[in-house]
This record gives C-alpha cells, structure tokens and sequence, in this order.
DNA sequence: TATAGAATTGACGTAAACGTAAAAGGTGCG
DNA sequence: CGCACCTTTTACGTTTACGTCAATTCTATA
C-alpha cells in the first residue's frame, strides 16, 4: 500500500495522504495535529481506546480515529479516567440510538461533576487557609511579635 | 524507660503518658488524635518530617511533634508537597526571628496560591464543558434524532 | 502462661499517564 | 550510498503519599 503526496503543515519526509475520501494520518502528524505526543498515542491504543488502521506496522489514523481521541481528550479535560473513557467508547454501537452508552455517560458525568463540585469547594477551602496563613506570616514578618503557630516548625 | 498511667479516650491496652509537662504518646493515640494512619506517621518520620524521640523502639511523641504535624497536615491541606513543606520547617530555627523561613513559607505560598487559582480556572471549566455536554447527551437521550459528536465513539 | 493488642522494620504494591531509552526497520533526498 | 527522519516494539522509570502484607517482638491482662 502506497500513500500519497506530502500535506499541508506536514515537516514529514514521508508520504502524507491528505487526498480525498480516505484520509490516512500517520502518527506523527496526528500527535502534532492533536498535541499528544507519540507515546500518548500508542499508549491510548495499548489500552484499547483507539485502533487504527496498519499499512504493515504503520499506524494509519482515519477520521474515526481523530473522533475518538477528540472524545478521549474531552473526557480527559473534564477529569475522566482513561477507562471510564473506554467504558463509555465501549458501548458504541454505529446501528443503534445507542441509549446505554449515553446513559452510562450521562450517569458518570453526574459523578464526575460532583467530583469536580467537590474538588472545587476543597481548593476554595485551600484558598482561604492559605491566604490567611499568608496574612499571619506577613504579620510575622513586619512585626517583629509573638509567633503564632503559623509557620514555625 | 517507664510510662505513666492510661489516658482519657484511649483504647489501649498499654500504658499511655498522660501526666503533667512531659506528654508522651505513642503512635497509636498521636494517629486517632490527628485522623492519620500508623504507616503515615513512620511515613513522615521516614521523610524527616518527624522526630519523635524512643523509649527502646517504641516512638514517643511530644507536643513538638504534634504542633509539626499540624503543620504538616496544613501544608498538606492547601496543597503542599511534603517536600516543601519539610524544606520549609527546616529552616526552623527557635533561638532566631526565622525570617528566612517565613520569607520562604511566603513565596512558596503564593506561587501555591497561583497553582490553586489556576486549578480552580481549569476546574470551572472542566463543569462547563462537563455540563455542556450532558445537556448534549440528555438532548439525545430525550429525541432520537441526529446524532452529534459528544459521546460517540 | 497463653493470648490479644500494640508496636517494630522491611519491602513490595498502587494509582495515572505517560516519559525515556534502546535497538532496529523503513524511506526519500542529495 | 548514506544520512536524516520517521516509525516500530519492549520495557523500565517517574511521581506522590501512602496501603498492605509479613515476620517479629513487646507488653499487659485474664
């Protein structure tokens, strides 16, 4: 199998397919095209949350390839492990409506939102204690008074 | 080494110091006292956060321990390493002003301070996105029309 | 004395998401 | 032809803060 001519942004020596209908993307232009790094990419395949093609040990990415990992990526931001992301990829049927696998997100999405509640109130409460420790260490530091237990060891 | 008679709210079967100035408790109570684990304390000794003093093998520890552990649990709670946290009690020094320790406790806080307000940016967007895409996936939960690119794989 | 409970050290395991090095194969360009 | 790149697989390393045994010892109490 033979690819076809260099692309656009591509610093790559080798073919690059951008032609019509089939587009193959090779690793690295998908990693730059993504901001992944290689390693991230094999590492997504390895377990099981992408699966592109192979011309011989070539990885060959397709569109549904870069669907997948825009959704990896998603769920990565929003603070979703990689195997809630499989999970949920894992229920996608291309014939059906789907509704388990959307339900399954819609019920861990609940979760992870309280999560991200919680880890918000936690880093408020973080705020506010640091920022008055830092109040106390400047006291400490301008007058030259009783020391609290605020920074001493 | 002897220790003295058992304590107020002490499961324990051994001796338990509880008398006057001198205040010795061993891992155990000093654990329940501060909501940590046994492994967390040797743990933190291991780190040369804490230096309780011996009757044979046995730590025994003081209210010095305690007011570090405090801090240790403070620093931890608004985000420290126990790398910070130890560089900073190192520079303790109870003959002097500790200015250096304070103007170090200071600057590590504000850059902690920054770290937590950028987190809490990426956490406030992670929930809108999050929730963005859930009033996706409840859209296509409720019709069953076109499918758009938010939780398919 | 037997037993239960507390303590000790040592050392491997865990989680997440890759990083990084090693050793080697393919390929176009000059 | 050979270099410069791209790619491959394998596999150990990193980070942080402990968890979880395991084997052993100490002590007090019944």
């Amino acid at each position: 199998m033979k690819l076809v001519s260099p692309g656009e942004a591509a610093a790559n020596t080798n073919d690059i397919p951008v032609e019509a209908g089939e587009e193959f993307v090779r690793i690295g232009e998908m990693a730059k095209k993504y901001g992944v790094t290689l390693r991230t990419l094999r590492f997504y395949e390895d377990k099981g949350l992408l699966n592109p093609h192979r011309d011989g040990s070539t990885r060959l990415y397709t569109r549904r390839d870069k669907a997948r990992l825009k959704l990896i990526l998603l769920g990565r931001k929003v603070g979703f492990s990689l195997r809630d992301v499989k999970q949920m990829m894992d229920l996608y049927d291309p014939t059906g409506t789907n509704t388990r696998q959307l339900r399954l997100a819609l019920d861990k999405s609940e979760k992870q939102l309280a999560r991200l509640q919680k880890q918000r109130a936690l880093i408020d409460d973080a705020i506010n204690e640091l920022s008055a420790s830092m109040t106390q260490v400047r006291h400490m530091l301008t007058e030259r008074t009783a020391p609290q237990a605020s920074a001493a060891g």
